[in-house]
DNA sequence: ATAATTTTTGCAACCGGTTGCAAAAAAAAC
DNA sequence: GTTTTTTTTGCAACCGGTTGCAAAAATTAT
């Protein structure tokens, strides 16, 4: 049906190689034999052939975008970013939903099928045991949103969950609350259990606080209301740290389900400053978790691996703050 | 790297057609003969390599998924429900972001070099041009939440975009509203000029009540948020159909803005009914468009697509249905 | 046991490209 | 105008598979 690369060479009266040589970049062709072979290739409609390309030259350009969080609003955004990122420069996201994958046997035979260039996983929930069964088969792989350990198996981008804890607290301390509380995400996610290993390591200097921690069943609005229901009818803390936006938005839609108020009966500060944490109905107080950056800095990461497998796993990460809103008492 | 069929077939000591054949289902091989290349592949753990194999079948199992919706927090569930339908179904969406382009020429182009087996384009704001131009160069596209004809140029699935407007005018005027507006997406999405044609259509059969529109400029928070401070400033309905949910949360942070309430001060109606609609700080009345049947339809249609090309091209609308919430004044 | 039929297997060509190598052509040096 | 050097070109093998066809093997019928 379409015009191969065949058809161009017999139009044009030249060599396949020739043909095949003018849409090779750096490859050796006269001016001369280019303008024959791109006008038989323009008449035919050609353009070469990804897949069969890629059987010789071992590059397919295809990214695997791994992800389980489609319910968390903030990944929208995500895989905005990461789409256009890759799409610039000349890559293709191959999409993969590992929602209730546990096994990363098939997914990476997948991979391996589509003889993609790399894999990208973006997920704070997905154990670390997933990119580790990846990079196993030398497979180029950047876990976004991953957990930082000085010598990483993997590269990791993202943020450090840890410090971000200790901010929470401090911003907690600064404000005068005196009984605090953690809410995390799945207790399984290395995200919530750093940020609530920041939280209590920064609380630890101030004995006079009383603090406690739970964990949402998902990052979830749903599971973030339920659980701070939960706390409310039991012995609530003044303020909480939410692991996240969306738990943070559930959290608050249970506080006024129950009659009471935030900043004034609860306060509460959230993680990652989704674009709808600063909707006027929402207002949240919030951590900010430079996604721009994150994303441009694992795609960057993921194109010099491509020319470079073996290069040494690192972990960047970025500096987070606080951003003000309504849901926290003002500093004294 | 990675072992090949002719390593399974060496060491199995049989020919490769014999490897090729087990791993194809409804191949011919003998009981004996696929024991003997499976021992082997396992031992090398070979899996057959996908895109080396499309060159012969002429299938990639690739499915372009394509999108300029990015910002609207329905797209998420979108796309995690493509994904998963897709995966189970044995294909893989490659993911393409048209939110700047504005020629279908490029993202035509990069479909065909990934020899994709069709294309799901999911948006209701990308013009039927871009649909049609796949279709042109024969191949299988299926259009979610395209624009309705009685005679379609390509596959088409979603809602009456008509019949919502109807439904939301007459929801309007069973409430006894005499004055209400329409508020739509970006003008040449043809989802937002079908709703209001459909919303018109409803009113004028009621001479008493007076109806205006206007448009924001995309289907964005801000966008809604924007659009109604102007509108209350001037001379405000007393309630309005907006065009899509994300778009009246934005038009009723505006309303609380300038110190008004919902229902009571200004009505107003949503369509789509994506989860966050149903937040207890939220509560919109809105209309529920059924995601999931829409997009395992477009699947199916696709699934179907791939066995028969020259299939004749139909429209598949799903009933919508009006969710009550908190934000239009009760039935009388 | 032999012939006829059916099933299984391997050969070799092909899918749409790329690339090392050597020959041919063009350019530079003498 | 030769010779040397450089550039351009085509040949042919290969990337990792599939498949039509005919031969070989296994079944079934006689």
């Amino acid at each position: 049906m379409t015009a191969t690369l065949k058809d161009v060479a017999t139009r044009a009266g030249v060599s396949t190689s020739a043909v095949s040589r003018t849409f090779t970049d750096g490859a050796s062709v006269s001016l001369k034999m280019r303008r024959k072979v791109e006008k038989a290739a323009a008449e035919l409609g050609y353009s070469p052939n990804f897949l069969a390309r890629s059987l010789t030259t071992r590059r397919t350009k295809l990214i695997g975008l791994v992800s389980n969080n489609f319910h968390n609003p903030i990944f929208l955004q995500v895989f905005d970013l990461f789409t256009r990122g890759l799409q610039d420069r000349g890559l293709r996201p191959l999409l993969v939903n590992l929602s209730d994958e546990v096994d990363p046997e098939n997914s990476l035979r997948m991979l391996q099928q589509y003889s993609v260039d790399g894999a990208i996983v973006a997920s704070s929930t997905l154990p670390p045991v997933f990119s580790k069964a990846f990079r196993d088969q030398k497979l180029p792989v950047v876990h976004t949103f991953g957990r930082y350990t000085s010598s990483p198996d993997v590269h990791v981008v993202g943020i450090d969950n840890v410090e971000a804890g200790r901010m929470a607290a401090r911003e907690l301390v600064q404000r005068g609350y005196k009984k605090v509380a953690y809410l995390g995400g799945p207790q399984l996610a290395t995200s919530a259990q750093d940020r609530l290993e920041g939280f209590e390591n920064e609380l630890s200097r101030h004995p006079e606080i009383t603090h406690s921690h739970s964990y949402a069943s998902a990052y979830s609005f749903e599971a973030g209301r339920a659980e701070m229901l939960r706390l409310l009818k039991e012995n609530p803390a003044e303020a909480y740290f939410c692991a996240d936006d969306v738990l943070s938005i559930g959290a608050l839609s249970a506080v006024k389900d129950m009659g009471l108020r935030a900043p004034e009966d609860i306060g509460i500060i959230g993680l990652n400053d989704m674009e709808m944490s600063g909707w006027e109905n929402i207002n949240l107080t919030t951590i900010h978790q430079p996604i721009r950056q994150i994303i441009s800095s694992s795609i960057e990461l993921m194109v010099a691996m491509l020319d470079e497998p073996d290069r040494y796993p690192e972990a960047r990460l970025f500096p987070c703050r606080v951003v003000e809103r309504g849901t926290l008492r003002p500093r004294p």
